[in-house]
DNA sequence: CGGATCCCGGTTTTT
DNA sequence: CCGGGATCCG
């Protein structure tokens, strides 16, 4: 009897994948479990990621369909990952999966079925300087700007109506909760709330906010719908549970409405987005929306050296909720986590700048070191230091270049093109030309809004005596609506048009051109105008500031908050001071004080294998001058045993 | 309409 | 003390 063994070479070569034996018990167990709500909590570092990768895998290995597979995490970047290190544990392609934010989700969805809630195609999503200038538009309608008494600025306006929505409180509660000093406007901020509702309605435009309330509307009021898409996605991942709210949670649970199955995977003791609604007791909350929820915890960790993981337990170990989870490591050797006392900031900055060379002589690439700070501007002084000794960084997080006034207002040209009802975008291109003000706007907005009609308004700047410019205005809004045209070639003829207004416009314009001309390098990725606009608000690039080749070994300046699921050998915490971390602003209120503590527990566990935490002793403010500062309270009184000060020596120059 | 001046407020974190 | 925003005036 032969045996004919027959080899299939047109199969790609599949690795086996041993599931037992690459992942610990708990790691097994919730990459096994197919079925029914599952929840893990997974501490730091303890291979959470791994796990829903694996879980991935595994999910497709037992022959569910890819598309079937909905991975909501927290940036669109995350998912990305993790899909991308399925593919290469699977050696299969996984096109089919969708992954991104809840945002982002909703976004696709609401593109897809928007008409039946009455949105147009073309609708447009606001990111938060949007907000800010339709609510100013709105305060001057309503005839709030001249009210006597305290009236909240833009942005706290903004803020309330995020909690509502967010936080599903009711605008009374939350003015006497929180904003007691302007209980008095009440009436005037009901108001202002209902116009930028009819406002938003009746001119397409959709805030972040929007995106979840009408996607969640979409589900509720369309059954049909919501079946759909809860039987087309039979499988649900949720990454970063700590940091959703009630609303997302929500809308997990009307997907899972047909089948249940969805894995949450969190860590209460890094929830760090409380100021967006998010509350870490949500994860508790998980197994009585999901009755029958099976609880997993990840406790090994596998990233850090037990000093490191010690440093980090102390930091919340603090806190004023404990929670049952306890983390361990078999790394036990390392280098204790160090305090530096710098005298100065710019001290603090050359003592970062010295310790980054020597671990590089030592042989650490600068791409596994990074310098994570509270807020954005916490880390200006240490950019000028690197800059002078040439060492290449990026920076995430803080300020965001989307919202600097050039970017907006070249993007404004497009924006009406690709929505005509965004008076705001309107009336931010107008006031650009010049010899164009107030008046002219609102001329224009009386006598053309209303027929929300492209060509209308191009008609109508024809028709303008004066200013001259708006001829060529006109031209330019002729040609980027016409057919033809490539996205790119739409955004070259916008700068070539804007570039004159921006000259006389700012100081700096040679480096807001550079911005300018990278904007127009990302439009490459893009065909359709729509999706490139709100995809930019979605999901804007980070800061372009010294920018490097990504081929470039670089530095990772990040706030904590952006550097959230990531890790490096190397980490140093600069401005661990009180006052900026944890900033003075949240010393009022215990909840607000308690993440700061999880935020700085947070910082300190994406280290590998070397912690230093450093704050200057001196610093300045344009407030109060020169201030003494302390140490922050999380890291002051931890035994020198775990956190050994360290004089430093930085030469003066 | 746009420049000048005055006054208030005050530095988070992100989709 | 600096910058943004509102207001005033030419």
């Amino acid at each position: 009897m032969t045996y004919t063994f027959k080899p299939e070479p047109f199969e790609p070569p599949v690795r086996r994948i041993d599931y037992e034996k690459e992942l610990n018990p708990a790691q097994y167990e919730a990459v096994t479990t197919l079925e029914g709500p599952i929840l893990v909590i997974a501490g730091a570092g303890s291979g959470k990621t791994r796990t829903l990768v694996y879980r991935l895998a595994y999910l497709v290995e037992h022959g569910v369909d890819p598309g079937a597979i909905l991975l909501l995490t927290f940036t669109r970047k995350a998912s990305r990952e993790m899909l991308t290190r399925a593919v290469h544990l699977l050696n299969q392609a996984l096109g089919q999966v969708v992954g991104g934010t809840f945002h982002g989700i909703c976004y696709l969805w609401l593109r897809q079925y928007g008409e039946r809630l009455g949105y147009p195609k073309g609708f447009t999503v606001m990111d938060r300087a949007d907000q800010g200038d339709l609510l100013n538009l709105l305060k001057e309608r309503l005839g709030f700007k001249k009210l006597s008494g305290p009236f909240p600025r833009k942005e706290t306006i903004a803020e309330m109506l995020g909690a509502v929505v967010n936080k599903d409180l009711s605008l009374d509660f939350l003015l006497s909760r929180d904003y007691p000093q302007f209980l008095e406007q009440r009436d005037h901020l009901a108001k202002m709330a209902a116009a930028y509702q009819d406002e938003k309605r009746r001119h397409a435009l959709l805030d972040y906010d929007d995106l979840l309330l009408e996607g969640r509307r979409l589900l509720i009021e369309h059954e049909d719908v919501r079946r759909h898409l809860s039987n087309r996605f039979r499988y649900l991942m949720v990454d970063e549970y700590q940091d959703t709210n009630r609303l997302q949670a929500e809308l997990v649970q009307l997907l899972a409405y047909s089948h249940k199955n969805v894995m949450a995977v969190g860590d209460d003791s890094q929830s760090i987005y409380s100021f967006r609604g998010a509350n870490f007791r949500n994860i508790m909350d998980f197994p009585n929306l999901f009755p029958g929820t099976r609880v997993i915890k990840l406790e090994e960790n596998y990233r850090s050296t037990q000093p490191i993981l010690d440093l980090a337990n102390a930091i919340i170990a603090g806190a004023r909720d404990k929670y049952t989870k306890c983390l361990f490591t078999r790394r036990a050797d390392g280098r204790r986590p160090r305090l530096f006392r710098a005298a100065t900031e710019n001290e603090q900055s050359r003592l970062v700048v010295a310790q980054v060379q020597a671990l590089q002589e030592e042989g650490t690439p600068l791409s596994q070191m990074a310098v994570l700070i509270r807020a954005g501007y916490h880390s200006f002084d240490l950019e000028i230091e690197l800059v002078r000794n040439g060492i290449p960084f990026m920076k995430f997080g803080g300020f965001k270049f989307m919202e600097s006034a050039h970017i907006k207002d070249l993007l404004a040209h497009l924006r009406v093109v690709a929505n005509p009802k965004d008076t705001m975008s309107w009336n931010r291109l107008l006031l650009l030309v010049p010899g164009v003000g107030r008046a002219t706007c609102n001329k224009f907005n009386a006598q053309v809004q209303d027929s929300f009609d492209l060509a209308d308004g191009i008609t109508w700047l024809r028709q303008q005596r004066r200013p001259q410019e708006l001829k060529d205005l006109a031209g330019l809004m002729e040609s980027l609506n016409g057919p033809g045209h490539t996205l790119m070639t739409r955004m070259n003829q916008t700068l070539a048009y804007y570039e004159p207004l921006a000259k006389a416009r700012y100081d700096d314009y040679p480096k807001r051109m550079k911005d300018l001309e990278h904007l127009v390098n990302i439009t490459a990725r893009y065909q359709e105008l729509q999706a490139f606009l709100n995809d930019l608000t979605l999901e804007p690039p980070s800061s372009l500031a010294d920018v490097v080749t990504p081929t470039e070994d670089y530095l990772t300046l990040s706030t904590v908050h952006s550097a959230k699921g990531l890790e490096w050998d190397a980490v140093f915490v600069i401005w661990a001071a009180e006052g900026r971390f944890p900033g003075f602003y949240s010393q009022e209120g215990d909840d607000e004080m308690e993440e700061e503590r999880r935020l700085m527990y947070v910082a300190a566990t994406r280290a590998r294998n070397y912690l230093a935490v450093i704050f200057p002793s001196i610093g300045y403010s344009r407030q109060f001058g020169m201030t003494v500062n302390s140490p922050s309270r999380f890291i002051a009184d931890i035994p020198r045993d775990l956190l050994e000060p360290w004089r430093a020596e930085v030469e003066e120059w």
